[in-house]
DNA sequence: GCTAGTGCACTGGTCTGACCAGTAGGCTGC
DNA sequence: GCAGCCTACTGGTCAGACCAGTGCACTAGC
């Protein structure tokens, strides 16, 4: 019975194969950040297909963040080092499209900001404890400024306890969910009427942590940065998504 | 002073404005899943450009996964319903050129997966807890199957308790930090030698976890569910990448 | 000699028009 | 009534063209 056996054909087109070949190309080394690729011309001799082939396959290497084009530059498009613009999108889209709610945003950043700080308290350098002070001290000359100044001034610790993590993707997680948490409520907090109170206790509760994080104590960092977090976010939560979060906090 | 204020102008590339409509349209719902886009030469006509542009514009859809189009296809190209398939590519690239360590990447599953646990514990339902119940069954027939079977049972069983937390951003990203991880280290896992003992440990430690969850007991699950993931990697996570997924743990 | 300005050769962005291989659905012949 | 063909579409690809930018070599003026 049965001669050979075949399987299925996909057919993969042409940008596909040249996406597919760059990408390789990047992920291997071989073509490193910074460096350029040939121009779309001498890309469509090497590839043997028309420009248009080449063009829609740099369309998706673009969306994807691996290089960038730029029109009249003498050399071809960029290798870019990678940024998590493209993770940044399809999340931003994730959370539009998928009507991704606010309680779960801050349900996720609470578990990812306590993971960083655990991992902190246990990690950090001398340096990074520095940072944080500092960034501390930002926020709170920055709250007498202004709401905007006062927020980017607590992204700057938040950040620098990710650093402190030494986990690179619970770094770029935090970042890429702050931004998309920030974007959909900044205004509401802005407007907020007991905004300066809002401000002032989280710049006490920020300094519990630290000093949590500064003890070595990974456990408690993290409980106290969780019920930073909710304190300062679930005024904003629907009431019925507060349950969930509240599961969090101990 | 005086003079008009001119601000500059940044050069917006054709594709991109098209890029712009239509996401936002499918973004604003007014374009849903399973619904038909027109086709290239009737874009052409509405956007007023030539059909390369039309293209360009679609492939870039196309890789953030928000349309796919088909060879001869009477419609035009289909909306899609959100996957997280370009988050899953974003973050695969992430782990390939940023060079993700597999201690990170198990260090973060650590975290997503505990949390999922604890909300898991307070918010189940008895159907899904049922699930879980089949899930663990299956992993325990598969196991003598082979550990191909067994580790598709067990992503089952994850994937319950992510679905129990309630938290879709949760879910999406555990099963795509996960399926990297087991991508990483499958075959590794496959040909270890303690590989049978390896199973049946875990399926214990997966009991118990449930036994947790079941008890309503949220910290403990998350505790326990961190441990078993810790043992099952950790005979495959670089010594001093060890302390990190240590400090984890309680 | 050195600098400021001018071309030029090249880039990417866009357009036009064409061909091909698929697909779906209507039409025809039985 | 149904099987099979035909046609009118689709997306994928190609070829060749034009334009507006950019960087660099060259040149004219100091």
């Amino acid at each position: 019975m049965g001669g050979p056996r075949f399987e299925p054909v996909r057919t993969v087109r042409a940008y596909e194969r040249i996406v597919e070949q760059i990408e390789g190309a990047v992920e291997a080394g071989s073509l490193a950040p910074g460096q350029r690729l040939p121009s779309e011309r001498e890309l469509m001799v090497q590839f043997a297909v028309s420009r248009s082939t080449v063009r829609e396959a740099l369309r998706v290497l673009q969306a994807r963040g691996l290089v960038r084009s730029r029109p009249g530059d003498p050399n071809g498009a960029e290798v870019l080092p990678f940024t998590p613009a493209a993770l940044h999108k399809s999340l931003t889209t994730l959370a539009r499209v998928d009507q991704l709610s606010l309680g779960e945003l801050v349900g996720f950043r609470m578990t990812l900001d306590s993971a960083a700080n655990l991992l902190a308290a246990r990690l950090r350098t001398e340096t990074q404890l520095k940072e944080m002070d500092a960034a501390i001290a930002a926020m709170r000359t920055a709250a007498e400024i202004s709401y905007e100044a006062f927020s980017a001034a607590d992204v700057g610790f938040h950040d620098a306890v990710a650093r402190a993590s030494g986990n690179k993707l619970l770094q770029i997680c935090t970042d890429v969910v702050r931004s998309i948490v920030l974007n959909l409520i900044s205004e509401k907090i802005a407007s907020a009427p007991d905004r300066d109170a809002l401000m002032s206790q989280s710049i006490r509760h920020h300094e519990e942590v630290l000093a949590a994080v500064r003890a070595g104590d990974g456990p408690l960092a993290a409980r106290l940065s969780r019920r930073t977090m909710y304190e300062y976010y679930v005024g904003y939560v629907p009431a019925r998504e507060r349950e969930a979060l509240r599961a969090l906090l101990d």
